[in-house]
DNA sequence: GTAATAGTGTCTGTGAGACACTATAAA
DNA sequence: TTTATAGTGTCTCACAGACACTATTAC
């Protein structure tokens, strides 16, 4: 905090949060906002806006997440929101100098969003597309970013549970996992692994039938565990 | 980066950057500025200033290190600095709205360092004396956050090079694992695991004898690796 | 000599990975 | 019946942890 500058004479910033959400359907895919002003206009950016004058970043980010992604009350719940990075290059928006702090979401597979207040449309993309896709400001570095921070914590973490609804059987766990990961894992082990670890998964009792048959498969919630001990295994 | 808001009329902010410089002692220890200045004069706080007009977050980050932190040149050079994540509460700072990047450093031990440019004072503190402390901001929390974050770190990345100088024995960073962890590691083991994981450790040739007995240690120098895979384990 | 550190050998238990196998449902 | 999925059994190999051991130096 201190500096060799006077701290009246600080130089002014704009600060923003940029939220990028992810959604493990048949393709891992971001949520994406096509922009309907300068500059970028009409080019795909992420859903994200400016930091109010007596609200913490925090609060912000959980604000941008409920006014542009389209996500109702109950779903935004069991949705995870961590902050990613701050991104802060000098021309990286061409207006002016802001700082832009990045985070993550994570929701489960939803129907198509609804356009937000002041973006031309809205769509979920596949991750593996944003190499030929040429998004606003550095929004494509933020979303590089983002992925192999989720394809990391999916080793350590619960938070795959996330990507799935609030009930689900381990075979949707163990298909967001190897839609995250863009791998195949043996579901036999996974299953071990899954139900050997503490506080990862609760059986609730009850049971879903697949259409096209198998025996029905029993129903899990997310336990109250955060972190996987010893760590699930990509490659 | 979209938004209800008019971008013209965004609100200003001040944008700072702070950073824990750590170092591994006979404890690990963290880098305290006295400040010289209100708000919180006479308080110790983290080295750290406001980012300059046309200067991106990163090169303050390095621009502080280097001017308030008292190493030298080719310390800097074997030294990790990596963003942490981004302190933005209103009230956080009681002049003004400010949002500051937290860093942290890694660097290896050192003589006592020199007191900065506008610090009344510098001095090397153990982290575990952080909670009876009473430091400037939220200061206290941004070192819970690093100390925390290189901890779990030193689990998978090859970053513990970074606390030893540029040629070190397995038994200094050994120490290093020791101390960062606060837990005895067995050795045989932990050369096994260093020696067996590529691009860890690279061997120079040299030897170096300890006072007290024992025959000459190997010297080795950081590898090309920065992630260990399988990771080294706490506990 | 003794004390301290460098470095090796080896046993054991855990757990990941591979894969065969049974069971239960829809179509 | 066929096909798809749920769930179990079991073998092997790698490796972490524990700990005994030898070797080389300062003092």
């Amino acid at each position: 905090m201190s500096g060799p500058y006077d701290p009246a004479a600080f130089p002014p910033f704009a600060v923003t949060v940029d939220i990028v959400v992810l959604s493990a359907r048949s393709e891992l895919q971001v949520l994406l906002i096509r922009r309907g002003e300068e500059p970028f206009a009409g080019q795909w950016a992420l859903p994200g806006g400016f930091v109010r004058e007596r609200e913490s970043i925090a609060d912000a980010a959980l604000r941008e997440l409920a006014e542009e992604s389209g996500l109702d009350a109950p779903t935004r719940l069991h949705t995870h929101l961590e902050q990613l990075a701050t991104f802060g290059d000098v021309e990286r928006d061409p207006r002016m100098r802001v700082v832009s702090v990045a985070h993550f979401a994570l929701v489960a597979a939803l129907p198509d969003p609804t356009a937000g207040t002041d973006a031309a449309d809205a769509a979920w993309t596949p991750v593996d597309q944003m190499s030929v896709m040429d998004l606003a400001f550095d929004h494509s570095q933020i979303i590089d970013l983002a992925v192999a921070r989720v394809r990391a914590k999916l080793e350590y973490s619960t938070l795959a549970t996330r990507l799935v609804g609030s009930e689900f059987t381990l075979s949707d766990l163990h298909r967001v996992y190897q839609v995250v990961w863009g791998m195949p894992l043996d579901l036999a082990n996974f299953r071990r692994k899954v139900l050997g670890t503490d506080g990862f998964v609760v059986p609730t009792g009850g049971h879903r039938q697949q259409p096209g048959g198998g025996p029905p498969a029993a129903l899990y919630r997310p336990g109250d565990g955060t972190w996987l001990n010893p760590p699930l295994t990509r490659e």
